[in-house]
RNA sequence: GGCGCCGUGGCCAAGUGGUAAGGCGGCAGACUGCAAAUCUGCUAUUCGUCAGUUCGAUUCUGACCGGCGCCUCCA
């Protein structure tokens, strides 16, 4: 088997991936701030850590991924100040629809989903050690920040060096306190809002709350160690998050924070980052209501690469959903075969090996899923072909089952539905007579009434099947 | 203004210094009583434009055009 290479941010080039340890990878994926259910934007760059999660399983390691949630911010505590509850009346819910939408889309369970209310007295720790290291230090208004000059390779991540900031951009910043305008806040005084709304916590430099960044250091540190193989989130979150999160970790532990940064691409809609700033989100609840599966979403979002950016167009959705039902009706032509030409154990042999190389290189799923096509084209023809051979069958189905263990797309069944498969096996009995009789007038009515209820049938030599289509 | 990404057929999209995977759609054929599904063939002499390097460039370099993003709390 090839290697698996990955696109490291820090390094701007595709190199070679294997877990430090050999056998776990221990990855970091930015999770949702659990103010708003999650956007499709949102879900693409968790499909693309579950397709890195289960690509790494596919090459054999095992994996303990954390993804936190962000259930402390500016908006969370603004909304629950507004609505005169408490941050965790806000965010208890958004949490668990982020669970059920996750499990609709198929993205696989992380190992650790920590909040960042549940880790305070590990973020007020790691802000000690670093005031103690001279990194950090208290401001008038009661708020603890970092220093970026103090600590060597600040920005090293996103390339300040080579960066200006912006002609006329704020600089001048809201905070009169901080001694230098990019320090960032690790801990913030407290305000009445806080207070009133259960976000504020002791500390050794008064009543607070965490900053942004400080949870995810503090939560990796303690769940992964001081070094991790990957770390991962959307392209936006390079600056400043990561770059923060690097300059608090390496600044408290002098080593690396994570071997390997990964970073997704935006999912756009009418040509402009979906954003709820921006006001053209879609959810998870509008992808049902479209009629469109969790197959359909997975095939759309992996028809492109994860670094590119992939606009949402309903041309595009129905295209995957076309293409899912191809697959799904391969799946289960598979499943129903009983032999086939010897050809099919040679031909799934290759597609195999195509596909576990094009997701080891740099999680290329595009690639992989032309191939899985190609699987389906040749071994549709082989099975058309008829043939005795079980173990080419076989040899197939297992093929299919580790492409698919990967991707996830086969569409799901129609629930079963006693009453409407009764009536329409009723049907097909009528049907089937009057093709018998030659009274096709009658079969195509009998059809007819069949496909008004949302059922296609296909005739075959053994007889007619039949499914729910909608 | 600085930094970065992208521009491949009607739509989506992979890709390589040696002459364009795959999917959707469309057209034709096989199969079918007719369909559906499946298979077969066709659907880019060409990869934003213009130069350059090279025996040869879609792939490397430069300029330009167009789109998108980041530049302090947005995946």
């Amino acid at each position: 088997m090839t290697t698996f290479r990955l696109y490291n941010t820090l390094t701007r080039a595709v190199e070679e991936f294997a877990p430090a340890d050999g056998e776990t990878v221990r990855m970091y994926t930015c999770g949702p701030t659990v103010y708003k259910p999650a956007h499709l934007g949102n879900f693409r760059t968790f499909l693309f850590e579950d397709l890195l999660r289960r690509v790494v399983v596919l090459r054999g390691w095992q994996t303990l991924q954390v993804m936190n949630l962000t259930d402390v911010d500016d908006k969370i505590i603004s909304g629950a100040s507004e609505a005169g509850v408490t941050i965790g009346e806000i965010t208890a819910p958004v949490v668990k629809k982020f669970h059920e939408d996750r499990a609709f889309l198929r993205i696989q369970d992380a190992e650790i989903y920590p909040s960042a209310t549940d880790h305070i007295p590990e973020m007020v720790a790691l802000v000690k050690t670093l005031v103690d290291r001279g990194l950090a230090y208290r401001a008038e208004d009661g708020s603890v920040y970092f220093a970026i000059g103090k600590l060597h390779g600040y920005g090293k991540l996103s390339r300040l060096d080579t960066r200006e900031v912006k002609t006329g951009a704020r600089v001048i910043q809201d905070d009169y306190s901080k001694e230098n305008a990019q320090d960032f806040a690790l801990w913030k005084a407290a305000k009445e809002e806080d207070e009133k709304t259960g976000a504020a916590w002791d500390s050794p430099w008064g009543r607070g709350r965490p900053g942004w960044h400080l949870e995810c250091s503090a939560m990796a540190m303690r769940y992964l160690g001081e070094t991790m193989d990957i770390h991962c989130g959307g392209i936006d979150l390079i600056f400043p998050h990561h770059e923060d999160e690097i300059a608090q970790s390496e600044g408290a532990t002098g080593a690396p924070f994570a071997r390997f940064w990964c970073h997704g691409e935006f999912l756009l809609t009418d040509g402009s980052k979906m954003a709820k700033r921006i006001g053209n989100v879609a959810t998870v609840a509008d992808l049902k209501e479209q009629g469109v599966s969790a197959a359909a979403f997975r095939h759309f979002v992996f028809s492109t690469h994860y670094r590119k950016q992939l606009n949402l167009s309903g041309e595009a959705l129905e295209a995957s959903l076309e293409g899912v039902r191809r697959i799904g009706d391969f799946a289960a032509r598979l499943e129903a075969a009983r032999g086939a030409t010897p050809a099919l154990e040679t031909i799934a042999a290759e597609a195999e090996k195509e596909v576990v190389e094009a997701l080891s290189d740099d999680l290329n799923a595009p690639a992989a899923l032309g191939s899985l096509y190609t699987f389906i084209r040749r071994a549709n023809a082989e099975l058309d072909r008829g043939g005795q051979d079980r173990a080419a069958v076989e040899a197939a189905r297992k093929t299919f089952a580790r492409i698919n263990s990967v991707l996830d797309v086969i569409p799901e069944e129609a629930g079963p539905d006693p009453e409407l498969a009764a009536w329409v096996e009723e049907k097909l009995a009528a049907r089937r007579a009057a093709r018998a009789a030659r009274d096709f007038a009658r079969a195509d009515a009998l059809r007819g009434e069949i496909e008004a209820r949302g059922i296609s049938i296909e005739d075959g030599p053994h007889g007619t099947r039949w499914k729910k289509i909608r």
